[in-house]
DNA sequence: GTCGTTTACGAGCGATCACTCGCATTGGGC
DNA sequence: GCCCAATGCGAGTGATCGCTCGTAAACGAC
């Protein structure tokens, strides 16, 4: 691995891997990993293929920057972390919002979530990897918090599982208009919502049985007042 | 439009597309989608990549017919439909099981399953539909019948959401050794049934409140709404 | 047998795409 | 002002890949 040292990147050089990037995101978002061509990224950015390659030396590197970059900004919006009062102190409904909120409102904002949200098959797999780990490592110290009675391989598989949960309503919620969209939110709410209320404060009922109000539960709807 | 009549195929012709499909299904499950080129399926299937027009007048057409045959085995392998006695009669355990079993056996058994049923980026997203839409047709009959209560919207979205943390957990049982993707199918198993056990039969204990047992609540937490 | 259709071949065409190379320009440190 | 690194260009290269085409054998119906 002869990496030479990497060249001292003057301020011009720096804004211009911000517009590679940019471009690469932009593409990515309109037509999936396929439209993300050297050239298509390079006339996006309004510059020669051959300078990509002062920035970027192949192809893949530059799709990992690109995921690089998305999994930094998508854990610097979603601030709650183990240590917050929300956290310590909140019912699970808060901690939920807390924590989905700002996901969704990232992820939905930025249409290359698509694809480097679900990943799934195409080569981008691999690039997707640093993404999922920056979540389910934040979802981690949360379940953590929140259910110490679980063991370490309970506690990731639980973690894994919302991640999971998430990133594959995401692609739906892009989909839809703004209604569904809505009803689709609130619907991933209530799954999160059941599948940790057991488990939630080393149990169901360990502090107070929160009324579980469901947006679909009872033939009397009508109930439901907080929404997002 | 111009669509010339089929030709009449012969014996020779039906096995062949099944050899087709086979390497096809092969290379996706070995590569995804990327690894499905049109000389590589030829030389796994054992026939010049003419031959390969012979039958599929372009990849995509490829492609699509592998997915219509494998949606159409997975809905074959996967019995329980609305007017089965199990949907009628059965607990949500027994229904989810008799869903979730054969479907997962099926899609553990074929590694295209990741590509196939993930779908995600890299094109395969349309092809993957006929798979999608003909698990969440399925799905939304079973909602039906056991939450009948349901808006049309409703059923839709919860089929959905089902379907959707399905095909979420596939990649990572695929993963999986043997005794983590044990855990990891208890745990859709939990998910599944806490979210719909308050819409099943009508809502909570509609019946009568069934023991849910989770694998992770705390050991000595077995309490649930029993008072009925 | 005869004839038209189906099956089969595989070299090669055209297009695409990641990446290179030679060269010109700019900018910062001294 | 000098110098070297950083920046910038864009036509071109090699490889890959989907697909075609001319040809020929195998098959089925009569």
């Amino acid at each position: 691995m002869g990496a030479m040292t990497a060249p001292r990147r003057q301020a011009r050089g720096l804004a211009r891997i911000e517009g590679i990037l940019d471009g690469a995101a932009s593409l990515l978002g309109e037509g999936g990993i396929e439209a993300v061509a050297m050239n298509a990224v390079a006339r996006r950015a309004g510059i020669s293929p051959g300078s990509l390659y002062q920035y970027f030396s192949d192809r893949e590197e530059l799709l990992a920057a690109l995921a690089r970059r998305y999994a930094e900004r998508l854990a610097a919006v979603a601030p709650p972390t183990a240590t917050d009062a929300v956290v310590r102190d909140g019912d699970l409904t808060a901690v939920i919002d807390a924590v989905l909120d700002p996901m969704l409102d990232y992820t939905l904002r930025n249409p290359e979530s698509r694809a480097l949200v679900v990943g799934g098959d195409g080569g981008l797999e691999r690039i997707v990897e640093p993404v999922r780990q920056a979540v389910t490592e934040r979802l981690v110290a949360l379940v953590a918090a929140r259910a110490p009675q679980l063991s370490g391989a309970e506690t990731r598989r639980v973690a894994h599982m919302c991640d999971r949960i998430f990133s594959a309503t995401v692609p739906a919620l892009l989909d839809a208009d703004d209604a569904e969209r809505a009803a689709l939110a609130r619907e991933l709410r209530v799954v999160l919502q059941r599948y940790l209320e057991p488990i939630d404060r080393g149990g169901p009922g360990a502090r107070r049985a929160r009324a579980l109000t469901p947006s679909n539960a009872s033939p009397s709807r009508r109930r439901r007042a907080s929404g997002g």
